[in-house]
DNA sequence: TATGAGTATAGATATACATCTATATAAGAG
DNA sequence: CTCTTATATAGATGTATATCTATACTCATA
């Protein structure tokens, strides 16, 4: 999973919100698009773009697919902002301190 | 700072590069060109993107830029991801155990 | 094996966006 | 004040993408 590509999934409010949607529930195609006001084709086009990145996990049940977060997706993120504090001293750049 | 356009700002190649690139120091514009084979104008358009967001701060220093990460940015797309573990039981959807 | 419900794909379209060149603005040095 | 360096803006352009309608596919059931 490259961890832009999982970003560019995110960077839409559509897909957003499913996400924040699948945070709190596993739930089929059919009960996401009752929370938008878009047809099924343009939900089904949002959520293969979430499950091709690997954000989303897809389960098919019988006539349904059953969608859900990946937590391993979430984890990459999660590290990305997981950070160390900021360096207060040694910055490198046009007429910085280390550059005297 | 909303956090879908804090996402939005994330998911591009060239932003995140600039968004790694940041994490480690404080630079100015023209350092963060050297990283990149992008125009000028084409740096000043994605730097314009990163501020307006939140994500990066914009310090003038004399005739120089200097770019850092807005830690608080940082923190608020760390909570996104920061949640708590998956719930096991009582799916609510289409054919599942809820609706018995 | 039809029928119907849920989901996916194809094709068209309008908008958003990343990029460029050219030019403007800002600020220090001489 | 002029020249140079760093950065920003304007305008043009090609590509990516979010959306739609129409249609196909999948699967359970009558």
């Amino acid at each position: 999973m490259e961890t832009v590509d999982l970003l560019k999934a995110l960077a839409d409010d559509t897909r957003y919100k499913i996400f924040t949607i699948l945070l709190n529930d596993e739930l089929c195609a059919c009960k996401i698009l009752e929370e938008f006001s878009i047809t099924q084709p343009t939900l089904s086009f949002h959520m293969k773009k979430l499950v091709s990145c690997g954000l989303v996990n897809h389960k098919k049940e019988g006539i349904w697919v059953r969608y859900s977060i990946n937590r391993e997706a979430i984890n990459q993120l999660k590290c990305l902002f997981d950070i160390a504090e900021p360096k207060e001293t040694g910055v490198a750049c046009c007429g910085s301190r280390m550059e005297v």
